[in-house]
DNA sequence: TTTTAACCGAGACGGTACGTCTTGTCTTATA
DNA sequence: TATAAGACAAGACGTACCGTCTCGGTTAAAA
């Protein structure tokens, strides 16, 4: 016998309105500028509402980057067959990203975000292709004798991300045939002679 | 701030003081939880004084940056002569930092602070190397034949330093040898045949 | 043939435990302090089993005091056939509640609670002795003579009620034999030569 | 409130537009209904510059009513030498103020007040003439032999005031001639043979 | 020597947002 | 279909800071 209880459900319309809302706002306002109260407003919701199911603002930023209410979900790694083309070509649509008036708001926002709540540091790092996407294409690099086995992935891994993390703090455009470069500089001690 | 006299001149003291309660606080509460009043109460100083000189709290921390209120100067790069060795060291000073009990917190509150001031972003990525310290190791590595003269300097100091950044973002320890490998995977490929 | 219907009833146990939570929590924490939620949670029962059958806490309210659950129904007028006698014993058991450590709060409660709805207005009125209770004592003093056919009833019970109120709002010690002087002022002129 | 400067000294403007708020809200809306945000809002000013002066609404009340800004002043009693002429004429007053169409509210709103804060209670009471204005004037009466030096004053005075307070709780118009009943039925017994 | 102008600590001001609490309505599942 | 449970929109509560503006006092340089 299934316990039960009596009562309403979570209102997945309240939920989804405030995640919506809340990538609006944060694209719009960036991380500070995001409010519990512009949020509810936003939302149509009762401030409570929020509340009863996110414990702060951190929370709830986290969701909704990991729902991809944030960033699209477009910056999956793509699988050519050629590893060097994959990476660079999602490197490139990162820094294209940055490049859109409010592509780099919403990456700084994330990036203050995730320094003040470590749950958010995490997501974003997953979502950024740190430990999942960007290491799992890695490895199929070793796979396909692509990649030396002993490659540091998780080396490799970091400092293409990072270069992005450092683009986006410091409001610098980026040159032509930066993604090429990097990604040859890191790999290319990592291939198969 | 101890007990003296005001007058016409602008107080050395009272700038001094509200550096020092910023870097202190910053540390205890980060960014997001530093706030003005604070920093005056803490420095013993009128709210006034600091609005007088500083525009912004994002301001305020940026001079602090600059003025090694917040980030020890220790962190220039080392010049042995081995390329490897002294980004390896600099690498690592990095992530003790990381280690620290209030180390992560400084940079997670450096971080956040250039997430939303350009300023301060600029003056991070040069405290941390980019466009100056490790760009200008590298280039003396290109003098010393350490590396190719086509090495891609930019792209190599932004995967350095962003792998501290991410780091510091995903809350992770750091791997025993990481600062190894990374220096290796990035450098090698530029390194003379 | 009796008219039947179908469904369950309104639940009598529902009802005693709303109003006895109601009556407690009246006496605890003042009516401005009395919250809907409370009764509910106090009484077991759903919020929405109250407000079908009361419109308001102030409704509710009124039908507790009307039906004894906040004021003990030993607030009847005694009838010894000496009108002073019983009208002074009447107010010492209203300033004996008032000298009471919760006594003085749930009328301060009920006067609350009239001074914002009507209905709790009139009801209190007449379970404290006005329209009611005091006048038919008085009328009943009128047909054996112990006052004067001409006497301002009304009044006399206004005043006689009024000054326990007072007293119930500025807090303070009933002096000894004041009953008794109180009697005496008011009815005095009203009995007969 | 106009358009002015401040400075570290209380601002006399802000806490008059404060007062002058209060007095109107609470009629308009009763003592339950008045919100200190509502005050702010009226007020044009900061909640944070009432809750710095006042602890609580029942304080800000007291305040409001002590100073004149919701009961007007000319509620002192009249001196012609007649005493019952005077009594008279001070409650005729009084329930005029009960029949007109906000002079009811105001005074209920009072009550809840009085009934949530000990010195709202001692506040209004004395306002109404409990401990003071009344028992002056009958002290008076006494030196001018129109009372007896033995008058049970403290009695009197709250049979008289409470008559007004349980007028104005239930709610009923006064019937004409009442005043005069009244002050008779308290005063007669005690006046000279 | 006297202004006078800018500094200082302090803190009141009008505001915004916080996170909690309560209200009265609505929804779900149980009995 | 009445119930207990409880989610919901709304909005008041009292607190913490924001950035501006005086206040009264000090002090160095200009008159």
């Amino acid at each position: 016998m299934t316990q039960h209880r009596a009562g309403p459900v979570r209102s997945e319309e309240a939920r989804t309105a405030i995640l919506t809302a809340t990538g609006r706002l944060m694209s719009d306002r960036g991380y500070e500028g995001l409010t519990m109260e512009g949020v509810a407003q936003e939302a149509g919701v009762g401030k409570q509402t929020i509340y009863r199911w996110w414990s702060s603002k951190s929370a709830l930023v986290a969701e909704c980057l990991l729902e991809g209410f944030i960033l699209p979900d477009h910056f999956a790694v793509p699988e050519t067959g050629d590893l060097r083309a994959d990476l660079t070509a999602w490197l490139d649509s990162l820094f294209q990203l940055l490049a859109e008036p409010r592509g780099d708001a919403i990456l700084r926002a994330l990036i203050a975000a995730a320094a003040d709540d470590a749950e958010v540091g995490r997501r974003l790092r997953e979502r950024l292709g740190g430990g999942s996407v960007i290491e799992d294409r890695l490895r199929r690099g070793i796979d396909e004798d692509d990649l030396r086995p002993d490659a540091p992935l998780t080396e490799i891994t970091e400092a293409l991300v990072g270069a992005v993390i450092i683009r986006a703090l410091s409001r610098e455009a980026v040159a032509p045939g930066a993604s090429d470069r990097l990604v040859r500089a890191v790999i290319e001690s990592s291939e198969p002679t």
